[in-house]
DNA sequence: GGCAGCAAAAGTGTATACACTTTGCGCGGT
DNA sequence: ACCGCGCAAAGTGTATACACTTTTGCTGCC
């Protein structure tokens, strides 16, 4: 193993489809972009706790690992830093982001809004076909919880949120609610959350009961306590008031 | 003028700026990052109808055109397709995207959902003076429409909305509603809007008017039909329901 | 006249080269 | 021993080279 490559062995390089089936219809990419692999690659292992906030990403190294040129790393780190997964300093370079305590409010925030008005949406218009897939879904969040798979029980906890979005029809709402949930994951992650796994799946289980009744307002009245309480169980507040107090306290 | 660039005349080159003044506050970027600077640029020739959707851009040309290399062109593409301004084909190259019927409906619904949320916390939270300040913005767009400055009255209104987001003090909030609102311009550039500027201009007064009572529900009333309003006066209708019919009509 | 097929031109995709910036380390002065 | 200085190593920023794809336009064939 190349030298360079030893302290991020936590990215896993996808192996090159070896499709391009003749006939195949040709959506968007058959090999799948290199850039966005790399991308991707780097999400997952961000929101799997691979790669820690603050840890330095050298574009020689990552191109090593995925035996490409700088150029595409630094595509997918342009990507990357536009969802603010990861932040670009000027002749620095690339770091997996660290969301201030400000900006993971103003995040919940924007959830609270945007998800609240969602909510409103799906138990007027979603198909009972799509509820009970919802149900599916819940029954998926159960599984994982009780085998404490924990990277697919984050991934299908955040995942229900992005479902209800893509069931509404709205790409651009889906989009948006994906970037907040991806953001949402990271701060998690930063700010050690409190909150079960268990108590969010069963606040899941609820808003989807409200769906199904078709009661719009308990939906929201949910959703939003839900949210509220994912942030509440974050440990945001600040530990120290100011940075005397805190350099005091060493 | 290089024959290459011909075609492109609609954008404008910022002067570099001879700025790195000693002492200055090391912001983020003293000459303003080429690629943000001609991604900028094309956005506002976007915006500005300089630039229809459907052109294509060839990179080489625009690289001329700034005096760089197709690699800084080649990110701000990418930044742009991001905000899909720009739409991005394999192999094929950058056109100024041509956001379709669906699309266009997809960004109004999300808008009225988030920017109605918006307004409520505005009503209840903005102060006095964030009020005051909101009145000068409305004297000028006022002015801007009495001088029929087209483009600068396109741009005020638009602001309107991201200055609310902004003055929230949600950076998040503020990006997403700013990134609605160009995908606006262009939606509205591409589908003839048939609404006046004049009708904007006074639903922007009545909103302010209820923001300053702090009439919660009416300012979320008036923002939503407000949205709407814009949304209707859009030709969104598909000209005819099929190709065939489209075609037999010429 | 129209069209298939091919070849040149234009354009994109990725790698690499090189200049410039930041970082880390050792050395000499105090 | 400690601080600052400067140099070397590492890393980023931009330009350029080159391979490959798409587009364009021609030529000859029907």
């Amino acid at each position: 193993m190349p030298r360079s490559a030893a302290r991020l062995q936590v990215l896993r390089v996808p192996a090159p489809s070896r499709a391009r089936r003749a006939g195949a219809v040709r959506t968007s990419n058959d090999t799948g972009d290199m850039t966005k692999r790399i991308a991707d690659s780097i999400t997952t292992a961000i929101v799997e706790r691979r790669l820690m906030p603050g840890t330095k990403l050298a574009e020689q190294k990552i191109a090593d690992i995925f035996k490409v040129s700088r150029t595409l790393v630094r595509q997918a780190f342009h990507q990357l830093s536009r969802d603010k997964l990861v932040s670009l300093e000027p002749a620095r370079g690339a770091r997996v982001a660290e969301p201030s305590v400000e900006e993971a409010r103003h995040v919940f925030e924007v959830r609270q809004m945007l998800e609240a008005a969602m909510i409103r949406r799906a138990a007027n218009e979603l198909a009972p076909a799509q509820i009970a897939e919802l149900r599916t879904h819940l029954r998926d969040e159960e599984a994982a919880i009780r085998r404490t798979d924990i990277s697919g029980r984050t991934r299908l906890l955040a995942d229900f949120h992005v479902i209800i979005a893509t069931m509404l029809g709205n790409a651009v709402l889906a989009g948006m609610i994906g970037e907040l949930v991806s953001r949402s994951s990271l701060i998690a992650l930063m700010y050690q959350s409190a909150h079960s796994a268990e108590h969010s799946f069963d606040e899941h289980v609820a808003i989807v009961d409200a769906l199904e009744k078709r009661d719009t307002r308990a939906a929201a009245r949910l959703m939003e306590s839900h949210l509220q309480h994912v942030e509440q169980n974050l440990r945001l507040q600040p530990r120290f008031p100011d940075l005397a107090a805190a350099l005091r306290a060493q």
